[in-house]
DNA sequence: GTAGACAAACATGTATGCAAGAGGATGGAG
DNA sequence: CTCCATCCTCTTGCATACATGTTTGTCTAC
């Protein structure tokens, strides 16, 4: 997150804390590693070791392996016994299963606050979707930010910490491909209209017919994000 | 040969690796402190420090520190920083929502494996579920691996490893409230006979009644369950 | 040229040493 | 007695040293 320390000094021979106000190591190692998968600077399929990761982001092995590990919990990289690490493939079939997850929870989020007694937390969605086209955002990756705040926010409304934890999971671990679809800015003027039409169901408490909304703009979104998917990879494999 | 050789002259009881056919230590430190908790030689809230784990298993803080970040992501215990750590405190509002989000993905698969083709996964849970009382198990332990079995099994037969593994870890999660239930042996049959009945709607892919029967089943485990705990926790308080 | 033995390089797993910070104990001032 | 500053202890965070096992390249026998 921090890119500003990495131009800091360098040769301190012992320890060098001087930790103060940024994170523990251990994220920023985490945040990098993550970026890098993210950014394909680390493809799927490669393989790297600790003491590489730990020589270019200037720290010891130790804050190292503690977020490779935790990458390797939220299912980001694998841990080869005694033999390195490796960035998980890409597969899509696991995408396809994500997507599923998601729009379980997502459908059962709709229906409990359809059923419930507070649209409140819904009510503040207007302000962004039922607007004129003339007002839509135009810079792709805020838009992408909206997207994901759209269903974040669904999902919030239903009122369940521990749903909304394993919905935050999902959403983070299918970034990696969703963000290039808005990148490309292919679906951004779709979305707002899907949204539009999912927000205005969920007012009047039309549960079937928000969660059949909710499905094909999702489903939409999955396809449209592997098709882009596949071409991207193609790119950076080549380069 | 140079760095063996010295080392071993010089006699120095320094590391004693001697792990053998055993697991890593980071799987031992961490089953161990998991059982700790799960049996209550952990309190929810107790504080423990990361030098008291080591001494007690004979090993040294590094696989303890890498076993206790484990079950902090997996929500068992809390770090303080540079403080010590502590046992989650029970949090019936968590169980709750845990209950709900179980129940959220075991009907989400109950109508996939309805409307899907394959019912062959399914037909296994007869041999167990649609079997007369007098060869219901008595064993408690063995009542409840079999009850998580049969959710399980419902959840794999939906054919999303993502799904499921998501549901085994919420399983993993509520189990240690759960287990009370069946060691008091309170709810063994009437398990038998809820199964029984989910298990012959799936049979006949009737799904609403199927969720309606397994919405009223997890409901009744999950009232009874909250009774049961609260009085063993006193108790175990007390001790 | 090929197969097998062997050793060196290298990877992670684990132990240990050191530094900084959080929190309680202590002691003096009011 | 109470309050506040200070110190000291304890705990984690990180760096480093060492142990063990895997991979790989090379040398030799055939």
């Amino acid at each position: 997150m921090s890119k500003a320390d990495e131009a800091g000094e360098a040769g301190e021979v012992l320890n060098e804390p001087q930790v103060g106000i940024a994170g523990s190591r251990v994220d920023h190692v985490y945040n990098r590693v993550k970026e890098d998968i993210f950014d394909f600077r680390l493809l799927p399929g490669d393989r790297f070791t600790e003491s590489q990761v730990a020589d270019r982001l200037k720290v010891s092995r130790t804050p190292v392996r503690e977020a490779l590990y935790r990458l390797e919990r939220e299912g980001y990289v694998f841990v080869h016994f005694r033999n390195g690490w490796s960035v998980r493939p890409f597969d899509f079939v696991m995408f396809e299963n994500l997507y599923e997850l998601r729009l379980v929870l997502e459908t059962a989020a709709v229906r409990k606050v359809c059923d419930g007694p507070d649209l409140a937390r819904i009510e503040e969605l207007k302000q962004v979707w039922l607007v004129p086209d003339a007002e839509h955002v135009s810079d792709s990756l805020r838009a992408a930010e909206l997207d994901e705040a759209f269903h974040t926010t669904i999902v919030d409304a239903a009122d369940n910490p521990e749903i909304a934890r394993v919905h935050n999971d999902v959403i983070e671990r299918i970034r990696i491909i969703r963000r290039l679809d808005f990148t490309q800015g292919y679906r951004v003027e779709r979305t707002y209209e899907e949204h539009a039409k999912i927000l205005q169901a969920l007012l009047r408490r039309r549960a079937d017919a928000a969660c059949s909304l909710l499905k094909a703009h999702i489903e939409e979104s999955r396809a449209e994000v592997r098709k882009i998917t596949i071409h991207r990879l193609q790119a950076a494999r080549q380069s």
